[in-house]
DNA sequence: ATAGAAGTTTGAGATGAATCAAGGGGTTCA
DNA sequence: TGAACCCCTTGATTCATCTCAAACTTCTAT
């Protein structure tokens, strides 16, 4: 093995345990190393795949933050998720073997390439792989479960609630701060995943601000009262 | 093979198209018969899984009509979907082993009941079935970047236009009339799934029956005029 | 068959978010 | 280091949908 080699392999990755499943032979790890063919650099703005273009491989991010999003002729336009180093995209393809949204970089970024054909050839010999695929899929199925419910029966400080807290978790989960967060998107982005229209947004801030929830300066958020915010979300609104 | 086996065949199946793979081998249909490992009726009113409990199995939809949705402590609801014969129910538990909604059936239903770690084995060995549990997930997923474009982006009489729409397509393709359907499920539950009340979408009803859209006589509609449903739903509202 | 429950429609009024508008602040790129 | 552009905030107003309420219809079960 070259350096290189050892450089692209995923059990050397040091975010193996977002990406991959756990627990795997050694065998089974060498097998696993086959995955990943190369990486991908997307500069900022880029997009990674986009709406009716071949699908071929799901993405693995190292590095960024992305956004997926929906944009229909007519001009309406959704985004769909935000993803982060660890998570993994691309999904939406394997349907008709064309992508169906956009993936767009909020800033340079770089992600494993993983071939599908090669997903399903490794997954048929490796269990571990295999399942680990599925639970992938259903997370993503669950995760769009929780935003149905945000979209058709929150109000508007309650999504924006859920989704800094959403944000937060996962970024603790990655080691960063529980309660300080950098918004990579803009306040329009924002909005277009919440269903409500940036000015909202940007009202929401300015109210949680005026309620000492939390402090912005431009897209620099400290939470100073994540109960407060737990609590909007878990409360259903006065009750009749 | 007695004849009882003979029945609950896959190869046997009038649904077969819809659930699963085409164009196999007799080899692999022989292997696919083992998927299904008995059936389950499931009374109306009855739950076919709820969230919390233990996954299992995914089942397939032999016939009857089902809603699923989430139930938050808090009191929230949100229908995630409706299923109809054909479909395939349960991709929600595999992520944490356990189902994370309520699968509840609209009349006396029956379900083929396929183990998961049945589906998992035999995926191993027919490269078509495991291909196609692939696209079963991917096209929930896509199904469900829809619904979040329905909720965040629009309007009432768009979001009713969309749901009839699909609706009777998803009939269509199971040989029942294009222009023709009878809702098993009450306004209150269209609401849900739509984010509406129920008087929104009873409004929104009654204005597409001014507007000589449909005919509605309580859960019967009949399309009138299915290019002003489409136009609805492919036509961004006044663009400013 | 009949009473009760459940579901639906419609109206009137309240309200949360959208829209329209203007000003200020940051960021980026030449 | 500017200058243009993008982004964000805030106010005033409008509007779509929700809420509350009442009456009606249709199912369901005794």
């Amino acid at each position: 093995m070259n350096p290189e080699a050892i450089k692209v392999a995923c059990s050397n990755c040091n975010l193996r345990e977002l990406c991959m499943p756990m627990g795997l032979s050694e065998h089974d790890l060498e097998r696993l190393d086959d995955l990943v063919t190369t990486r991908r650099k997307v500069k900022r703005g880029a997009t990674l795949f986009s709406n009716g273009e071949k699908f071929t491989s799901l993405y693995a991010i190292r590095t960024g933050f992305f956004k997926t999003c929906l944009a229909s002729e007519d001009g309406r336009d959704q985004v769909t998720g935000f993803q982060m180093a660890g998570e993994i995209i691309g999904l939406d393809g394997i349907v008709n073997d064309q992508h169906s949204c956009d993936a767009v970089a909020f800033e340079d970024a770089e992600v494993c390439v993983m071939p599908f054909d090669r997903i399903e050839e490794i997954s048929r010999e490796v269990t571990a792989l295999q399942h680990h695929v599925h639970k992938i899929m259903s997370r993503e199925i669950v995760r769009e479960h929780g935003v149905m419910l945000l979209l058709g029966s929150m109000r508007a400080e309650e999504r924006l609630a859920a989704f800094l807290l959403n944000l937060v978790q996962r970024l603790h989960s990655r080691g960063f701060s529980q309660t300080e967060l950098v918004l990579r998107m803009t306040r329009e982005e924002i909005g277009s995943y919440l269903g409500l229209k940036l000015e909202t947004v940007s009202r929401t801030f300015s109210k949680f601000v005026d309620d000492g929830i939390v402090e912005v300066k431009q897209r620099h958020v400290k939470i100073l009262n994540i109960e407060a915010l737990q609590r909007m979300v878990n409360t259903q609104p006065q009750c009749h």
